[in-house]
RNA sequence: GGUUCCGUAGCUCAGUUGGAUAGAGCAACAGCCUUCUAAGCUGUGGGUCGAGCGUUCGAGUCGCUCCGGAAUCACCA
């Protein structure tokens, strides 16, 4: 009796233990199980012991058969044989000693292994039971991360290369934070200097007390207006001191216009009440129009920082430089670092007559931000022309003793250009943020209306999902390329709503929440969907591939900081589900094994189609 | 001129420690809806991966030299 019952006991410990066994092996990457036991393979064939590097697998590409490769030739000078029969030696072992391989063959020096469907589908049912399938790309050591973008000027409105700049930032935000960051969201507003004072010095001269309201105007628009009727009364003056003889620097410098504006910016810095007033109304009016383009795009921040705080931070950290030898006067009183030592030039850090540059508040932000945060990393998202600046200001802070400024990284993104080369806003070839978004929601709706499949929908319901349909395709198509890289927009070809889009993968999407309406209806518990893993068809199998994929895909992009891994990965995706889609029936399928198993792909897939796209802040609509 | 980045199909882009016959989409052409959404799927054509040399069993990927383009080197931001 003892005994049997002790026997019993040792038995359900036995069938634990290989469950629990049987789960960790399914879990772990079979990359990683293979390198072991091809280890293990040369250890007994060969005799020989090696090092881990020389083992490469990879995925098998799809025109060969198999799941796994191994490349062969670095093994070769423990076979000391041809390529072919050391694969097939290496193989044949792995048949006979690892079940998982149930097929292998040969071609030059690749071995590729088949992996038994059994294997892959257990393999996607710790898939499955997984929440949020950001499970396994958790990092060990979250960090404290500001990620600083948009950083708008208040003198003009926001236009495309902005789009770019807010879309990388806040998708940044959303993948650090989703493999367990704690990320803050700031942003510095350019509210000062001469650039602002040339809109308040033109709204004076020519503005008549115009307002939004009295305009009709979005206040970021007005107050650009502004600024490029500045500008267009600014040349014409320059034009006329170079016809009366002058030299084209110094009517540059001498024309009343930019007189009047660096008074005016000396009157800003002492704080003169009627510059200061204006200046605040005018702000009013951008921030007004800066928080609906924000939200239209969808992106917020957590903490808002503004140069015209800042640059008084920078100023004071500039004089105790001074003091402390880091800097050095020059005759005309302007303060200035030498970083020739650090292979850099001389840079200006405060004007002759005390005025602040960009450098100096940008050396405020830093010091403010770390005092406030205490990051460890502080993510600048800026256009990569500034990249010397970034060198530089990394460089100074280093110089005056801040040992935090190894944390600052500039992640630094290429320029949106047109056909024709870069935006000029002389030339009137800006696109504006504003317009482009509208024009997006207007093709959706054009196209949607079209297609005719949203007929019992109310008004406001079809706006909601043209919206989503319009700012996917926007965010898709600047996001899915990679961010280090200049990228061309054509205005004249509107962005595709077809191949590889947001909303394609938008489309999959419904496509899959159709499925399961339907499943609903006929009565299906999708709820709790039971299929056992015998077996597989090579489709399905290819599905699970590429499912697998996502954890590893959003590790590198938070290590990397690149979106496009993202959305590249669920166009594939999508792609590789529409496939399955068209060559297999879902519901249709009689064996509900089958059936099961199938909408259990389909719901995985969803979900990750779902949550890969939450990365990039593109919203998913249920219809289409 | 110095520094940095980039050249992949007609166009827009993938190609992550070097691996097999370099991939998608758009555009063009030819097919597939009585069926779970055709914003989809299948097929055809299109490439001396800017050029050359080198390292390697193997190079779009690494190194060097050219060619072409961009950014930056402001008392602009």
């Amino acid at each position: 009796m003892f005994y049997a019952l002790f026997g019993l006991v040792f038995l359900l410990f036995n069938i634990l233990k290989c469950y629990l066994c049987n789960l960790k092996i399914v879990k772990e990457k079979m990359e990683i199980i293979l390198k072991e036991k091809i280890k293990e393979a040369v250890q007994s064939i060969y005799n020989s012991e090696v090092k881990g590097e020389l083992i490469q697998i990879q995925e098998t590409r799809k025109d060969f058969k198999g799941d796994f490769t191994l490349v062969v030739f670095p093994l070769l000078r423990f076979s000391k044989n041809t390529p072919e029969k050391t694969g097939e030696t290496i193989g044949q072992h792995l048949m006979e000693n690892f079940d998982a391989v149930c097929g292998f063959n040969v071609i030059k020096g690749f071995l590729n292994l088949e992996i038994s469907d059994s294997w892959w589908v257990g393999y996607f049912k710790n898939l499955a039971a997984e929440k949020s399938h950001l499970e396994n790309c958790a990092v060990s050591s979250p960090e404290t991360i500001l990620v600083e973008y948009s950083s708008p000027n208040t003198n003009k409105p926001l236009h495309l290369g902005h789009i770019r700049n807010n879309l990388l930032g806040f998708s940044l935000y959303r993948i650090l934070s989703g493999v367990g960051h704690n990320v803050i969201k700031t942003n510095i507003v350019n509210d000062r200097g001469v650039h602002i004072c040339k809109s308040m010095l033109a709204w004076q001269k020519f503005g008549n007390g115009e307002t939004p309201e009295s305009s009709g105007m979005k206040g970021d628009h007005l107050v650009g207006k502004y600024y490029v009727l500045f500008d267009s009364h600014y040349k014409i003056q320059v034009q006329k001191l170079i016809d009366e003889g002058m030299s084209e620097a110094d009517a540059k410098t001498s024309a009343p216009l930019m007189k009047e504006t660096r008074e005016m910016l000396l009157k800003w810095e002492a704080g003169d009440k009627d510059v200061v007033d204006l200046w605040k109304m005018m702000n009013t009016w951008v921030y007004k129009g800066f928080d609906e383009t924000y939200k239209k795009l969808g992106v917020d921040f957590d903490k808002i920082y503004y140069e015209s705080d800042t640059y008084k931070v920078g100023k004071d950290i500039v004089l105790e430089a001074l003091k402390n030898n880091h800097l050095y006067r020059n005759t005309d009183s302007s303060i200035w670092a030498d970083l020739t030592p650090e292979g850099m030039d001389q840079k200006l850090l405060l004007r002759s007559d005390g005025t602040a540059v960009y450098m100096t508040q940008d050396l405020g932000t830093a010091v403010g931000r770390y005092n406030d945060y205490h990051f460890d990393k502080n993510i600048y998202v800026v256009g990569n022309e500034q990249n010397y600046h970034f060198q530089v200001l990394k460089a100074i802070l280093k110089r005056m003793g801040y040992n935090w400024a190894d944390g600052l990284i500039h992640f630094s993104y290429g320029m949106v250009e047109l056909p024709e080369g870069k935006m000029k806003s002389r030339e009137g070839t800006i696109v504006d943020a504003d317009d482009l978004i509208k024009e997006m929601q207007m093709t959706a709706m054009e196209v949607s209306l079209e297609l005719g499949k949203l007929s019992d929908f109310t008004d406001i319901e079809k706006d909601e999902i043209f919206r989503k349909i319009g700012m996917a395709a926007l965010k898709y198509y600047i996001l899915k390329v990679d961010p280090k890289k200049n990228m061309t927009f054509n205005p004249a070809e509107s962005i595709d709503f077809n191949g590889n889009t947001g909303p394609f993968i938008q489309y999959t999407y419904t496509r899959i929440m159709s499925v399961f309406r339907k499943a609903e209806q006929m009565g299906i518990n999708t709820g709790n969907l039971t299929y056992t893993g015998e077996k597989a068809g090579k489709k399905e199998i290819d599905l699970i591939k590429l499912l697998r994929k996502f954890s590893e895909t959003v590790s590198s992009a938070a290590t990397g900081y690149s979106p496009a891994l993202i959305a590249n990965y669920c166009y594939d995706l999508s792609r590789e589900y529409n496939q399955f889609y068209h060559d297999f029936t879902i519901l249709g399928e009689n064996e509900v094994e089958k059936r099961n198993f199938r909408l259990a792909l389909s719901k995985v897939t969803s979900e990750i189609i779902y949550k890969g796209m939450w990365l990039l802040g593109i919203e998913m609509p249920e219809r289409m």
